[in-house]
DNA sequence: CTTAAATACATAAGAAATTTATGTATTTTT
DNA sequence: AAAAATACATAAATTTCTTATGTATTTAAG
């Protein structure tokens, strides 16, 4: 039995911040491989951020002040924690209500009849 | 009075394709001018293609079979309307689709309390 | 017990999508 | 008469992500 393929590459263009900024928004600090995971079990594996895009991002993120990091030593491995900055708080709190927003946007191009509402609007 | 800005440039990665494709269903056919301020007024200014972006993607578009040309002389002036082929009737409706499915994927990351449903669900 | 899979990080080369900039020319509005 | 809108187009640069590769530890499976 097949369910649950892979979105196409070029649909997740952009989402991968806003989802990373809520996340840890969420969680208070995730490390990187438990960001990875977490976004493969939330979406039913239909979103997979692969490492290649998520570390240089997330190191990005800190460069930028967004993020800091705490290590932590699980036996001998390196556990690489990241937690929003005051400044990272108030920046995904605007990333994320511009997406949904941005959301609403396109779903009334893409499927405009979910857009007639009579009293329940926003 | 100032309201409605355009959202930031990497948010709308990705969306171009399907927002094309979305329009050139419903209309039949448009020309590239048509269809950025077409999306302009839809979107009350939110979102404006490029026309950097727009023409490659149409050309593109072309050159895979996926929309076909007609032009037109309005005075001295070309007009070229896209079309959507058979076979790109097929990948508007998948494109679009996919599309929609993701933005429900994205938003129950996003907006988690707008995915608890009672009954109402899809 | 030893091999494969999962955990956990990282970076570099390349592809793809888009921005920014620039160009041409006609038509309409101010 | 000039500015703005219409209408196309392309090229260079940037951003974002994929693919590929690398290292090393820990857990699960055969």
């Amino acid at each position: 039995m097949y369910f649950c393929p892979m979105y196409s590459k070029e649909i997740i263009k952009g989402t991968l911040k806003p989802i990373i900024l809520k996340l840890l928004e969420q969680e208070g600090r995730m490390y990187g491989y438990e960001i990875t995971s977490k976004v493969k079990v939330l979406t039913q594996g239909k979103i997979q951020i692969t490492e290649g895009a998520l570390y240089p991002l997330l190191h990005k993120l800190e460069a930028e002040g967004i993020v800091i990091t705490e290590q932590e030593n699980i036996g001998k491995r390196i556990r690489k924690y990241y937690l929003l900055t005051p400044e990272g708080k108030n920046l995904a709190t605007a990333a994320i209500d511009e997406f949904l927003d941005f959301m609403i946007t396109i779903k009334s191009i893409l499927d405009p009849t979910a857009n007639i509402s009579y009293g329940n609007a926003k």
